[in-house]
DNA sequence: GGCTGTTTTAAACGTATGTTTGAAAGCTCA
DNA sequence: TGAGCTTTCAAACATACGTTTAAAACAGCC
């Protein structure tokens, strides 16, 4: 294969384009001259600017939540043996997304991103696309991470796992400019396992922290 | 005031749109309309697009971060006869926030999704504005974050504070649909300062969870 | 070689955007 | 009232975008 065929060109000029600047801000003209091939080509081979959107997120979720699929499903035999622990189930998720994009490491920051950019900067379509798609091993996954946290209510679980989406979310969103931050603040650089090293605890300990009394706040006078 | 004036009119239209659809999504012709102003009335009163932009998060960021100001300094001089807590210091920030915009506060989530927006979809020209204006406040407030935490290493509270980030970051920058989403789950309707009563205690124990062996990761075999 | 279907190309179309203009309208104060 | 300044307004400008077209280039096969 002397150079990338013209739909793979597309898409990763797309996916990198789409993951620094978001989707409004990213013309099909920079995409399609960053993958040095003509503008039409886009409606070609994939129609329209939402279907190339919805590309992007196929090639990498469609891998993903294939093997996701699998790794679950051993899992959950494997609660028949042993005990649900939340910190084995995370790591099945995030080595399962290690794993997919494991010869291009940098993707797996550049999807988290795309993944980030959907959630917040609407575009509905993305939304209703990825739920469409993608939404029944969602379910399965939080199903089997309200079955490892047992003691939490159903509404005190719903906030906190969007409190975890978002601390990933945004970590991965700004992996590289953090990383860079970091090596100056710190002096080491870090690698994006490091990052996962380090996020687990985090997401495991505010996860299963004990409820503690949630009226302090109602009171917005001078100080606390 | 019978009506408000246009300056005003068109702050309250681009806060709520840029909030709602993101900077580049948001024409100056939707803002102007839905103030009911006509349009170069941003190019008299602003300038340009950018300009509306920096003097919406002037609004509140200025108010915003002159309060804080002066309770990260009572807080501080607080600290002479008290040792530093994290939930205390996290406290400050949300009754700081929450106070800014007691008369509207609905104001605070909007708030919060244009700083997570500025943050992850680029348009660079936000960020340095934010950095330059507001960046000295910020300095002081990691400081003290840091004495909070005095046993964390520099790394990981570095990555920890960014990890608490995110999740505030995400859930207010999604809190409307969240809301609804959880009366629809859960069945009981949320506030915001529920929401941040659900939070702190998260965020304190992932700040706070003793750091764990962070080999965890490295291997991406099939399993862990 | 010549035919057929696929792929690429340059050019144009229609629309939406941010910006600019110059005149009209409103307001203040003498 | 009328002059001087501020504010609004409708209209136009230049540019960038997503989309479409029709012809050219290419491929595989008889």
């Amino acid at each position: 294969m002397p150079q990338k065929d013209t739909s793979t060109a597309i898409l990763d000029a797309a996916e990198q384009l789409f993951s620094e600047r978001g989707f409004a801000e990213t013309s099909l003209r920079t995409i399609t001259s960053r993958a040095g091939v003509n503008l039409a080509a886009v409606k070609y081979h994939f129609g329209s600017k939402k279907s190339l959107i919805h590309a992007v997120f196929a090639r990498f979720l469609s891998p993903f939540t294939e093997r996701l699929r699998q790794e679950l499903a051993d899992y959950e035999v494997s609660l028949e043996r042993q005990t649900a622990e939340l910190e084995r189930l995370l790591g099945i998720v995030f080595c399962t997304a290690m794993a997919t994009c494991e010869e291009q490491p940098e993707r797996l920051n550049r999807f988290t991103r795309l993944l980030g950019l959907a959630y917040t900067q609407g575009q509905g379509h993305i939304k209703r696309y990825l739920n469409r798609e993608y939404g029944e091993v969602y379910g399965r996954f939080s199903e089997l991470l309200r079955r490892s946290m047992p003691e939490l209510s159903a509404e005190e679980l719903f906030w906190r796992f969007h409190f975890m989406l978002g601390a990933v979310m945004f970590t991965f969103s700004g992996v590289d400019t953090l990383k860079a931050m970091a090596e100056h603040d710190v002096g080491r650089p870090a690698q994006t396992s490091d990052v996962i090293g380090l996020m687990l605890p985090f997401l495991a300990g505010g996860m299963q922290v004990k409820a503690q009394l949630p009226v302090l706040l109602p009171n917005t006078e001078k100080s606390l």
